[in-house]
DNA sequence: GCAACCTGTCTGCATAATCGGACAGGTGAG
DNA sequence: CTCACCTGTCCGATTATGCAGACAGGTTGC
């Protein structure tokens, strides 16, 4: 049938746009899963009968029960049939604490096993933003690996590297298997001097979804990090990408100057000391 | 028909568990999306033909072209039929940098313009997360205000403070619509002297998708900061939400101490200058 | 001008997600 | 015990999403 031509009206004008909603059943799992996770929703919490769920969010029951149900698969939530369903907590995972790019030694210190994979290893030609970040020619080559991180037999970072062709030739692929990069380079007479970085975040897309064991879309904390050597030559550049519930960026702040000008400044990193396992996503300071 | 029973014999044991795959047009979306803001598709790159997307992805065309609908309409991509889809940058739109607490009066300094919309006032019963972060009594009756802060009239963030009641009585709800809660409490005698921050990444949720104007499931930086006053009293409790392509965390680092034992401490952070608009994701380190 | 390649658009059709409602059975408080 | 409330489960109807294929028309390079 489909008339002549003026089936389907539809709007004209406007582009429709009509933004791909993700499934109903799943934004509300990651929101709930979200809530566990950052602590939000305690663990032992009674979270809200189906029906209240389902009608606080515009849903019908059974899509409330798909979020649940998953959340229930993966022991995040407890589910007692006529009592209701209660947070299990992610509990025993508190993220681990970094700061600066003396995690991997705190972390060693704290005498947690920490682990390596590497994904790839290769020499390309220098793709324009790490060119311009680490003020190379365009097109100069780097050496470009990918390496997934483990906590206690955990992944909880998905790290790529390029390095100038110069810097990177000076020690092996398995080296890097084995050694954090800036020992390495250290070793082989580059001093990295001073580095730049900057925090924010983004979604897992399927490779990276992939290897830190979780799914596509979800959150992560995305960090990038240029070290330069002494005379201002750039030396590394790191794109990382963190597990927010395995890993959280912390520090500590101290207000100083005087009356009219106060600013906070940073404390000094205090040598990570072994703390109690779990806690909680705000410390105290230090007396 | 479905016959009798045994029509559709799904499995039975496992508990399916499928897991709720996001639609495969919105994953590439996000996925291309996160390629084009992270700056790995450059301005002005030519992405593949949409016949070509749709097999290495494994998509209908019809279903890679919604992707890029979508992208065409937020402005990341620029279609021009016959010739390709080319890359059209999120250009103009470097994430504003911020480090510290001395984030606003930065922007301030800068000259950008910027604004806030108060969501919420009032005074509720401390949630025990909060109360253990500030160190308070269960149950002790804390201010809760919700705003979102604007730059250049575009909401960047998302601020959910938690202050004790005893703080929080000395201004009013006018105040803290057009001050600084920092400087609201110095001004009536408080003197903020310690902090610690976390921060981490989360998935934005109605609420939150709705005041920052963006969907639902996009990724956040997720800040927490406890602020304490000389005698270690919590004053403030501060969840802060923020838009990653407006708003990045952005320090510099010195690499300190003596041959053996050296690490990576925070350089002072510089007094912000206004530079030029649009930078690239990571700068260059003072020299 | 021609061929190759691209986006824009349409049409049906298959499948998965969601809805609304109903019923069974467990739990906990009065 | 009884009632209110909860989860577990099933059903049919509706809608969204994705698929395959075809055609129109612009762009580019030879």
């Amino acid at each position: 049938m489909t008339a002549d031509g003026s089936c389907k009206p539809r709007a004209r004008d406007g582009p429709v746009t009509s933004a791909i909603e993700p499934q109903k059943a799943r934004r509300l799992y990651l929101l709930l899963r979200d809530q566990i996770t950052s602590g939000r929703l305690p663990s032992g919490a009674r979270l809200p009968g189906e029906p209240v769920l389902a009608a606080e969010h515009g849903l019908a029951r059974v899509t409330v029960r798909r979020a649940l149900d998953l959340l229930a698969s993966e022991g995040l939530v407890r589910r007692r049939p006529g009592s209701g369903t209660f947070v299990q907590g992610p509990a025993g995972a508190r993220p681990v604490i970094g700061d600066l790019p003396n995690l991997l030694s705190g972390l060693i210190a704290m005498g947690r096993a920490t682990g390596v994979r590497l994904l790839s290893f290769e020499y390309v030609a220098a793709p324009a933003i790490i060119a311009e970040a680490l003020l190379l020619e365009p097109g100069e080559r780097v050496q470009r690996s990918v390496r997934v991180r483990l906590i206690d037999g955990q992944p909880f970072s998905y790290l790529t590297t390029h390095v100038p062709e110069r810097v990177g030739l000076s020690y092996s692929e398995a080296d890097l298997a084995a050694t954090p990069l800036l020992s390495l380079m250290e070793r082989s007479g580059v001093t990295a001097d001073r580095a730049t970085q900057a925090i924010g975040a983004t979604l897992a897309g399927p490779e990276v979804a992939q290897a830190l064991d979780l799914e596509v879309g979800s959150a992560l904390i995305d960090l990038t990090r240029v070290v330069f050597d002494r005379s201002g030559r750039g030396v590394e550049h790191l794109h990382a990408l963190y597990r927010p519930d395995r890993y959280a960026f912390q520090m500590d702040l101290v207000r100083t100057g005087d009356a009219g000008e106060r600013r906070w400044t940073p404390a000094v990193p205090r040598p990570v000391k072994p703390e109690s396992p779990r806690r909680p996503a705000a410390r105290r300071p230090a007396p």
